[in-house]
DNA sequence: GGCCCCTGACTTTTT
DNA sequence: GTCAGGGGCC
């Protein structure tokens, strides 16, 4: 996101002549529409909503509606607000639009994400909510940090309550555009009844700190457009269309902010798709998409059925699932592509055996001995419910040396030490963030206890200054001392310096001589050193890169990596200040390197995205449909578990297979289930079962299964065969031959007996054993394992 | 102040 | 079974 430009997104209001001109006639992008689609596209003005099911062309049309917008004069490019969930999607739709225009749509100004939006308006009417507008945006650190505090202050015993609940809680409002003095008498008892009380200290000191959560965001400009009409007014003006993207995953303050936003001309287009709702347990209403021809009477429905990335057969399995939905819009979606393989169900006994045929499967899709074409490993997934499910996949790919990529997780900017280099970068440019300053005061180790940190904190309080200052006072006054004072000082003086060079040197004006009392405006020149050195020379001199090349655990290397990605990035902003608001909101790392990988990542990252082979393990009854989702929300629960299934399915191009095991080990504990209820949801004639016959003793398998595996003949199914043909082919007890050959020739290092060596995954260890390609390591920290050579470097090769 | 051990939790996650 | 966070001990 860039700054905030007023002049970019109110004023510089036009395509560029050339721009203009490059737009294409209408009937060329029209054309390529379908009749739904083009629809979706040609219907302008007033409310639309338009029910793009998956692999629908949604993006295609959303896309497209702007350009027709555009085309058609009904608005100029910073008079379309657009928004998105995602940053991904933004810069999607981004590039898209820009394509279309023949030129980069920097000229969108308002097509964002709803907190990247929201911040742009906010900073403009900050002190309308008693905030300047240069405020901060807290992440979920900083926010648990300060919870933290007040719960402390409050004498409330954090083990029985814990802060994490309580921002929970507060989450839970803000999504519903709750201000403290909103919530419900009948919420008022969260939280040891104090949860109300709390929430209202907590916005309190937030407004104290010039700061906000994510949360703040929706919510402030909720309550400006609801408070100062005049400004809302302004905007519903200046907003002459309005589309928005995944419309079903909005919760109430996005809702409000929308309608508000939407209220005059009315000229509002949702996308989205009620069967592709996953979010509701944190905050998305499925009702908000539901609702929407009540909302806005006379509402156009315009149905995407028409699918252009899975065959027949998986899409009549996600059908038939999602069909068992009560609360959905109804859609059928239909395509005409060839009919493909069925959709394939597969029983196994354990996890591990499951997470081995799959791995076999992979193998074999690879190399072309399974399946109408071989496939690259990037061409297939593994989608599983819930993250733990992915350990045996990444153990059993491990061993095998198939190459992996878990998407998701911990995003870049979570990860501990991007936020605490982002804690030195915010107290170098404010040094009067108070939470940055607790982040970092100790980190790396200074010598700064509690006691310290609690002289600083109360000589701040005492002065009624930011803890930066407390703590040089504390030092004049010779209240911390000793080793901890000394580096405390440094700390102090560090930020000052650097701070200095944020600003260039002093330019002193004839007409003026000027005193840096702190009060006078004083005229800086251009900083000495870029930012990007100053972020170096930042982390270098207070020790933080110091301090991960001194830690010996295997994570350290990595750690810095992420050190220097992130010195990198600056290069794309002119200061900190841009790149710090930047990082708040955005910031992923999806750079990954060094060949095909096959995906493994949960059902819920997956939406949006599309593979050629998709696995689903894991359909078991309490894994999936969850148990606990069942448990709290109950049908609700169940019905959004039942579109995640759906979502997975649909993720599918060709291949999609789905497994379940009977025995599972979960916490430690080995325990049983029944398949997953959603299995007997498939349509028979559309599904082959490959489970192996004698697998299940009876009695383990439902009644439904058992009916059904007997129907579809398991014994003569291609599907058995193929698999006996190829257990025959190169035997079930060393499927591994083809290895090598397939993924890497190199791969046979020469390690010796007692060599040191370092394992992305594994740490630190030493050879114990070798066996042709493979060698046993007893790691540090992680035991005796037997890895593939090729995962293994010898330890000086540790990059650092 | 730092390390170690014990306890308890344990679905999904963007901004 | 694993991990994180907190308490207690050195």
């Amino acid at each position: 996101m860039s700054s905030f430009d007023e002049n970019d997104a109110f004023e510089g209001a036009s395509l560029s002549a050339r721009a203009m001109a490059a737009l294409r006639p209408e009937a060329d992008y029209l054309n390529e529409l379908n009749p739904a689609q083009r629809e979706a596209v040609e219907l302008l003005d007033g409310p639309i909503l338009m029910l793009a099911g998956a692999g629908t062309g949604k993006t295609k049309a959303l896309t497209t509606r702007i350009a027709h917008l555009l085309n058609t004069g009904r608005a100029r490019p910073n008079e379309i607000l657009a928004v998105t969930f995602t940053n991904k999607a933004a810069r999607e739709m981004k590039e898209r639009v820009g394509r279309l225009l023949g030129q980069p749509a920097e000229g969108m100004p308002w097509l964002g994400t709803f907190h990247s939006i929201c911040v742009k308006l906010l900073r403009r009417h900050a002190e309308l909510v008693d905030l300047k507008s240069n405020f901060t945006i807290l992440d979920t650190d900083d926010q648990l940090r300060l919870l933290k505090q007040l719960v402390q202050a409050a004498n409330i015993d954090d083990k029985r309550w814990p802060a994490r609940m309580l921002a929970g809680i507060i989450d839970d409002w803000k999504n519903r555009a709750l201000t403290p003095d909103k919530v419900p008498a009948a919420d008022a008892g969260a939280y040891n009844a104090k949860g109300v009380e709390l929430y209202a200290q907590y916005q309190t000191r937030l407004r104290e700190l010039n700061a906000v959560d994510f949360g703040d965001l929706l919510l402030h400009m909720v309550t400006i457009f609801q408070t100062h009409p005049d400004v809302l007014e302004q905007y519903q003006r200046w907003f002459r269309y309005i589309l928005v993207d995944e419309y079903q995953d909005t919760n109430i303050a996005q809702y409000l902010w929308l309608r508000l936003l939407a209220g005059g001309h009315k000229n509002i287009c949702c996308v989205g798709d009620d069967d592709q709702s996953i979010y509701g347990w944190r905050g998305a209403e499925v009702g908000n998409i539901l609702r929407f021809e009540k909302d806005f009477p006379g509402a156009h429905v315009v149905r995407l059925e028409q699918n252009y990335r899975s065959t027949p057969h998986i899409l009549a399995a996600a059908s038939n699932v999602i069909r068992g939905n009560e609360s959905r819009l109804g859609k059928e979606l239909w395509t005409d592509k060839p009919e493909g393989e069925k959709v394939r169900l597969i029983g196994h006994w354990d996890g591990e055996e499951e997470a081995r045929w799959i791995g076999e499967e992979i193998d074999a899709m690879q190399g072309g001995t399974r399946g109408v074409r071989p496939m690259s490993l990037d061409e297939i997934a593994i989608l599983v419910r819930a993250s733990h499910q992915m350990r045996a996949f990444e153990d059993r790919f491990l061993t095998i040396g198939l190459p992996y990529k878990v998407i998701g997780g911990p995003r870049f900017y979570e990860r501990m030490e991007i936020r605490d280099a982002m804690a030195y970068f915010r107290l170098v440019v404010s040094p009067e963030d108070d939470l940055a300053f607790e982040r970092i005061v100790n980190t790396p180790k200074r010598g700064l206890g509690d006691k310290a940190q609690q002289t600083i904190q109360r000589t701040a309080r005492e002065h009624g200054v930011s803890l930066v200052q407390g703590a040089r006072i504390a030092l004049e006054q010779g209240l911390i001392k000793g080793k901890g004072g000394a580096a405390l000082r440094e700390l102090v003086e560090g930020l000052a310096r650097w701070n200095a060079m944020t600003r260039g040197p002093r330019i002193e004006f004839e007409d003026d001589s000027v005193i840096d009392d702190g009060t006078a405006p004083v005229r800086y020149g251009l900083p000495e050193v870029s930012h990007i050195e100053l972020a170096q020379i930042v982390l270098d001199e207070s020790g933080y890169t110091a301090h991960w090349q001194n830690d010996k655990t295997p994570e350290a290397p990595g750690r810095l990596e992420n050190l220097k990605e992130l010195v990198n990035q600056l290069d794309n902003f002119e200061n900190l200040q841009g790149f710090l608001e930047h990082v708040s909101l955005v910031m992923d790392n999806e750079q990954d390197s060094g060949g095909p990988k096959v995906s493994i990542m949960t059902l819920h990252a997956a939406k949006g995205l599309e593979f050629p082979a998709v696995f689903l393990p894991g359909w078991e009854d309490g894994l999936f449909p969850s148990q606990r989702s069942m448990d709290e929300s109950g049908l609700k629960g169940l019905e959004e578990e039942r579109r995640l299934a759906y979502v997975g399915i649909t993720r599918a191009e060709e291949v999609c297979t789905i497994s379940f095991a009977a025995n599972r080990r979960v916490f430690g504990q080995w325990q049983n289930a029944m398949p997953s209820r959603f299995i007997d949801e498939l349509p028979e004639d559309h599904v082959e079962v490959l489970t192996p016959p004698g697998l299940y003793g009876g009695g383990q398998m439902s009644a439904g299964i058992e009916s059904r595996a007997a129907q579809a003949n398991v014994y003569n199914s291609p599907g058995w065969k193929r698999m006996q043909a190829r257990q025959g082919q190169y035997g079930m007890s060393q499927p591994r031959e083809s290895r090598n050959t397939v993924i890497d020739a190199t791969a046979v290092a020469s390690f010796t007996l007692g060599e040191r060596v370092f394992h992305q995954k594994f740490g630190y260890g030493g050879v114990v054993g070798i066996e042709g390609d493979k060698v046993e390591v007893e790691f540090d920290k992680a035991g005796t394992k037997k890895v593939v050579a090729r995962f293994l470097s010898a330890k000086d090769d540790v990059p650092f």
